[in-house]
DNA sequence: GTTGAACCTAAAGTAACTTGAGGATGCATG
DNA sequence: CATGCATCCTCAAGTTACTTTAGGTTCAAC
């Protein structure tokens, strides 16, 4: 049984945040000590890990819910698999914008510290973004 | 001179985020033809496309707007450069991550397509989750 | 000259949290 | 035992970055 601080600790997310997923029916209402604290177990953790992993791919809580409930129902594997590879695509699709980006980015500083920075001309970095 | 419609196609958004944009003073009043209807230039696509790709990294609006007065400053490239060099960094860890996540869910699929899958056992994949 | 796509404004709605107010609980320490 | 002080509680309101809706105007093509 862990508090719900350490909870937040555990899947770094905050503890409002946990509180939130709750009201939005994400997470199940936990247990309560005497003096009225969420008491949360192991399971509780693994669902919210879960959750926080589906977010860090910008999947709507809508998707999420989806998906616990597929689980809940016991849903054969290949259901969460092809979910996992769906997921793993958008994954790399994303690192693949990201990394052009970067490349962009390193075009603009190389462009600085080459041209304007070295005979003090005006920059024109910003114009050249729209090409 | 360009329409709204063509800037949001030229610059990957929607026709009512730049108007949002121009709301919030991120976006300067554009020309106006004289039925009213906005006529963008090319620095104003420079513009949006840079605002733009600094939302792709998940840069709040504020820190967009900070670095659009730095420049119409004309702030000496320096700063510039070091504000890119930042961003390819949070880039760099973003990237990171996405990977470590990528290499985690192939380990879900294959523990699901060698394990429960074959033997048609019931799937463990969530619980694991939480180690 | 009419019709359909694209544009206009203003206001309200949405997602996913975060922050704030005001108070109760839990536990280590004098 | 009491007394802090960190952690917890609920409920309500605030925030960011848009999106959607409503009701109307303009533009371009046939």
């Amino acid at each position: 049984m862990i508090s719900i601080g350490e909870l937040a600790k555990r899947a770094q997310c905050t503890v409002p945040t946990i509180r939130y997923y709750e009201s939005v029916g994400l997470l199940p209402q936990p247990q309560r000590r005497e003096g009225g604290h969420r008491a949360y177990n192991r399971k509780d953790l693994a669902r919210l890990i879960l959750i926080r992993r589906c977010r860090d791919i910008d999947m709507p809580l809508d998707k999420i819910k989806e998906l616990l409930t597929l689980e809940a129902n016991g849903k054969p594997c290949q259901e969460t698999v092809d979910f996992f590879s769906v997921q793993r695509n958008a994954i790399k699709a994303r690192i693949q914008a990201l990394q052009e980006l970067d490349f962009t980015l390193s075009l603009y500083v190389e462009n600085c510290q080459s041209g304007c920075m070295q005979n003090k001309a005006p920059c024109h970095i910003y114009d050249e973004i729209a090409q």
